[in-house]
DNA sequence: ATCCAGGCTCCTG
DNA sequence: CAGGAGCATGGA
């Protein structure tokens, strides 16, 4: 084993603290996708006709932060022995392009700094997540099934379902003797057998959903891009015409899954609870309530929201048991 | 046991 | 249009 793949350097803006994200992406201990190990993330994805694993790994100093980005395996790998070090890596180049996306490092926090003047409860949680990004999921889709997995239950069973999903119907690219799992494409999902996903603990409703999601998305049928670009509330409508999509889960793949900046899932009942206790209502917040506080928050409600989540997993601790 | 989890659809009055 | 049942499972 050769340890001199090639890797390239991305420099985010600061202020800059990857820890945030490795904590959000380590904070279950099924997580299949999201892999981190020694303060690096691991993930694999399709890059255009390849499955590529990478490492993205944060480095630097406070004042010039920098976040590294290797392939750890590629398949299938290229033709002929590696290109010498001119031609550079496809695969590499488009894993750095899309790190830096995910982890939206050109993204400047120091905008956060009036939202905290405003409101200094929100203060407080932004000022544990100096240089903190809210990081996008690899894929709408993806983050469709992943909201949709969501809906209603517990985040851990999600995550149990989500890793049977992955283990049942991905992908893995294989790195020192482990399988690396990507999340499955959509084709392989919309004819993913009912019976099947009935096993794997999926409610009757949710079999239908990802199914019926999932050939729409296979068939091209939903524009990411114009999703991306358009009005919040405008592709909220949009999305919310699709069986299986409420208001709450359009929000969610907008912020997560298209890089709105300014959405704010109000209906999500983590977000509620987390708001209720931070601001001393002694319960929940209702949906009214956390939208009328989000105002405060325009136009970087989405990562308001991304902070209340994360303090709920810190609040959890690390409390998961060493292997 | 009962209630509620990162909701949504469908049915009723 | 508001309100409620049902969905799957598991932890409090």
């Amino acid at each position: 084993m050769v340890a001199s793949l090639p890797s390239s350097t991305l420099t985010p803006r600061a202020p800059f603290d990857a820890r945030p994200i490795l904590r959000y992406y380590g904070r279950s201990p099924l997580e299949p996708l999201d892999i981190v190990v020694d303060g690096g993330w691991r993930r694999a994805v399709r890059l255009g006709e390849q499955k590529v694993l990478f490492e993205a790994a944060a480095g630097g100093t406070a004042d010039e932060p920098s976040v590294s980005v290797r392939l750890l395996a590629v398949e299938p790998p290229p033709p002929t022995p590696p290109p010498c070090a001119g031609e550079g890596s496809k695969p590499l180049a488009l894993a750095a392009d899309a790190v830096s996306r995910w982890w939206r490092l050109d993204q400047d926090p120091a905008d956060l700094g009036e939202i905290a003047d405003r409101d200094p409860i929100l203060g407080a949680l932004l000022a544990r997540l100096h240089g903190a990004r809210s990081p996008l999921m690899p894929s709408p889709f993806e983050c469709l099934v992943w909201a949709i997995l969501g809906q209603q239950i517990t985040v851990a069973f999600a995550y149990k379902m989500k890793r049977a999903l992955v283990e049942r119907y991905g992908e893995s690219i294989t790195h020192e003797g482990r399988p690396y799992w990507l999340f499955p494409e959509a084709a392989r999902l919309a004819e993913a057998d009912p019976l099947e996903l009935r096993e794997l603990q999926f409610s009757r409703q949710k079999s239908d959903y990802v199914r019926s999601l999932a050939a729409l998305v296979a068939e091209d049928r939903i524009d990411w891009g114009e999703l991306a670009e358009m009005p919040s509330e405008a592709a909220i409508k949009v999305l919310t015409r699709l069986r299986g999509v409420g208001r709450w889960t359009a929000e969610y793949v907008l912020m997560r899954g298209l890089g709105h900046q300014d959405v704010i899932p109000a209906a999500d009942v983590g977000l509620q609870s987390a708001i209720g206790r931070a601001y001393g209502l002694g319960r929940k917040a209702t949906e009214p309530e956390v939208r009328a506080l989000a105002e405060q928050w325009v136009p970087r409600r989405s990562h308001a929201a991304f902070a209340w989540w994360w303090s709920l997993s810190a609040e959890r601790g690390l409390s998961v048991p060493p292997p």
